[in-house]
Order: C-alpha cells, then sequence, then structure tokens
DNA sequence: TTTTTCATATGACATTTGTCATGTTTTTAG
DNA sequence: CTAAAAACATGACAAATGTCATATGAAAAA
C-alpha cells in the first residue's frame, strides 16, 4: 500500500514514516510538510492514501483535500489531528474524505490504513459520538461578526420559526412596528433584502 | 481477536465464520440467528466484537444492539447489511455503535474488525457521503402526499432559496402574478400562511 | 368535434412587509 | 445633573405578498 504523509510539523511525519512501515505493509513514498506540498505530492505520486494533518500552517489540511478532491475525486485522503476539532470534523465529513483519526496512538493508523483502502471510512470513536450534535450545531451564525445584538437574535430565532411581524411583537411584548424596525436594521447588518431570506440563511449557516 | 457473529440467515452467518476465520486473525466464538440470540451470546462469551446484521426477523439488530449496550457501554457492535438503509443508519449512529458496513464484500470486514478493535468507527463509504444531510433531519418532503406537482416543486425549491416573485418569475419564464397563484396554492395545500413559513417548513422537513 | 382539463395570465384588492424620518422614554456615562 | 446612547414607538409610504375571480389558448378526453 503506497501513501504520501503531509504533517506540518517534520519531525512528525518522519516519526510517522517510520512507524508505518515499521509495519511492513505500507509504502511511504515521500512526505510533506504543508498543503501546497500535499496536493503537489498527490498528484506526483497518486498514492493509494493520502494521510494527512488537518491543521497546518499556510494551506490547511482542509483547504488542500478539497483541491485534490476537485481535481481527483476518488483521492482517498485521511486526516490525521491531535486533538478532535468540531469545526473541521464537519468540514471534513462534507468534503467526503476517508476519515479523520487522532495520531495519538500509533496502532489505529495502520489498520486504519486498510479499511480506508477497502472503502471504508474511519472515525475516531469520540468523534462519532459527538456526530449527531455537531451536524445540528454545524457551527452557528456568528452572530458577533455581524454586530447582532440578544433582542434581534431573538427576532431571527422567530421569523425562523416562521412568525409575522405582529406574532413577534406580541410574542416580545413589542409593538409590531418596533419589530418591524429591529428586523430592517438585521437584514441591513446580514445583508439581506426580506424575512425569507432571513429564514434561509438562519437555515443555512445555523442549524 | 474473539467475535460473535449474528445473521438472521444461517447461511450467511456460516460463510463469516469461515471467511473470518480463514484470515486467522479472528476467531468466531460462536454464530446466532436472531436478536435474542445476540444479547444472550453477548452475554455469554463477551466477545471483543459483535459482527451482527442489522435487519433481522423479531428482534431487529438495532433493538438488541440498544439492550446490549445499555447494559454494556463499552461493547463493540459492528453491524453489517445488504443495502445501506438510512433509518437504520442514523439509529445505528445515534446508538454508539462501532460501525455499519455493506457485506457484500468481505475483504472489507477483517480490516474494519482490526480497525474497530483499535476504538476506531468505521463505516461504508456510501454512508458517510450521505451523513450530512441525513443528520440534518427526516428523509425529504412527501410531496406525493400534499399533492405537490413539478412546477409546485420547483417554486418550493426556489422560495427556499430566498428567491422573490418576480425573481421566480423571471426564473421559470412565467408572469409574476403566475408564480403567485401557483404559491397561493401551494401555501393552502401545506396549511401555511406565507412564503417564510413555506421556507421553514423546507429546511424543516426537506433538507 | 365538442368538452373538459390544464397551464398560464390578468386585474383588483387587502395585507404584510420593509424603509425612513422622527419622536418618546429610560439608562448610562461623563 | 446633563448629555449621550439605548430601547422602544409612530406614522407615512412604496413595494411585495397573498387571494380571488376570471380569462385564454392548447392539449387531452369524450
Amino acid at each position: 500500500m503506497n501513501i504520501v504523509v503531509v504533517d506540518d510539523d517534520n519531525l512528525v511525519a518522519i516519526s510517522l514514516k517510520t512507524i508505518l512501515e515499521a509495519s511492513g505493509e505500507v509504502n511511504v513514498l515521500e512526505i510533506g510538510n504543508s498543503g501546497e506540498q500535499a496536493i503537489e505530492l498527490y498528484e506526483k505520486h497518486k498514492p493509494d492514501i493520502l494521510l494527512m494533518d488537518i491543521r497546518m500552517g499556510g494551506m490547511s489540511g482542509i483547504e488542500a483535500g478539497k483541491a485534490i478532491l476537485n481535481k481527483y475525486p476518488d483521492a482517498r485522503i485521511l486526516y490525521l489531528t491531535t486533538f478532535s476539532d468540531d469545526e473541521y470534523i464537519v468540514k471534513a465529513l462534507e468534503l467526503g474524505t476517508k476519515g479523520y483519526i487522532l495520531k495519538q496512538n500509533f496502532e489505529c493508523i495502520v489498520p486504519a490504513l486498510h479499511t480506508v483502502m477497502e472503502g471504508q471510512t474511519v472515525f475516531g470513536d469520540d468523534v462519532i459520538t459527538r456526530l449527531p450534535s455537531l451536524m445540528q450545531k454545524k457551527s452557528g451564525i456568528d452572530y458577533e461578526k455581524f454586530d447582532i445584538n440578544d433582542k434581534e437574535k431573538e427576532i431571527i430565532e422567530l421569523i425562523a420559526m416562521g412568525l409575522s411581524n405582529k406574532e413577534i411583537a406580541v410574542e416580545l411584548f413589542l409593538s409590531e412596528g418596533t419589530v418591524r424596525n429591529y428586523l430592517s436594521s438585521i437584514l441591513e447588518k446580514l445583508e439581506l433584502r426580506d424575512r425569507t431570506q432571513l429564514a434561509v440563511f438562519y437555515y443555512n449557516n445555523h442549524l
């Protein structure tokens, strides 16, 4: 089984190479240290599997993976990470990569590579249990970034439940006009046009 | 590695035993043919892994798995299935089982067992790609049930993208008035009040 | 062929929605 | 205390939305 190993930290990359080759079942074609190199090495070797750190300086593993999968949809990419990072997990999943495992215990890696070779997908145990909730949360609207305050948040939630301005007014003990004004400012901040787009935005980002 | 195999179809169970033992790495302690037996055999042998068909007459693999995990939270259960069945996938996931693979190609199974032994989770490739959407929610709007035709479906999609009536009209080469009429009838059929509720409905059910 | 249905369109209408300019009150900060 | 800011409210208005009754041409059914 021919693989390419990419890790930010060259020491880790080399260690991985040593450990994997010690198993006698894996041949590490070359090692790299960045997302850019991952792409380059993938094109050069077309390895059975690309074993890559997900978090790297410069181009992240996700970006590199995206680029590679874009060109080679059948590429098998297995991510390594020091600790499971929720944000990355979801992205990796959506990307259609072959898995996501912790690099802590090396014993995992060889079996995981075999499993991936057979067309399966591998996930660290802790990851999968949190998956359902991860999917729900996704990442949430970055309300901060848009300078949305609490009252506005409430209104967004209610609009995302399909309430009319009048209903929201009753719900929040405000006048209908006030609700309109709030909405107006929300739309401006979020650069949206109407309440429906706001609901769409909500469901695309938040949930 | 000691495992217990449970499959509705005894022939399959026996074949699995043969195949797995042929690898020389797996020891099949006993085979069973029902959910009830799965529980019984698990308690009797405490195998490293319980390899079980998910769909069985009588007590399903899910139910048996639930019972076992309830009593032995660390039980490693790997489901087998002929076809990937969305409904079961979600349930299996929520249950916290170790994976879900197709029994078609046996080659998968031994590596998968190793991977599971190492504390990872394994999923058939096709499964994982559909996972994001599966997690979101149910299975999609039952348009049939509501007697929604194709044109109406298109309009629903566009509204769920946040388009205005005018924009939809342009998109579908209809007059704005026609779009309104369509929408009006959609809302009536779905018992909704306005386009925002429709978008909400869409995101709650469909995607 | 005639009738019916279907897809599309129109106009009228009442509501709702979103924007804006402009007020009140409260709170908060200086 | 006083000025500024925040929270909330109004009224006016244009645009968009949703409903309804009705119309037209084409396709399907009779």
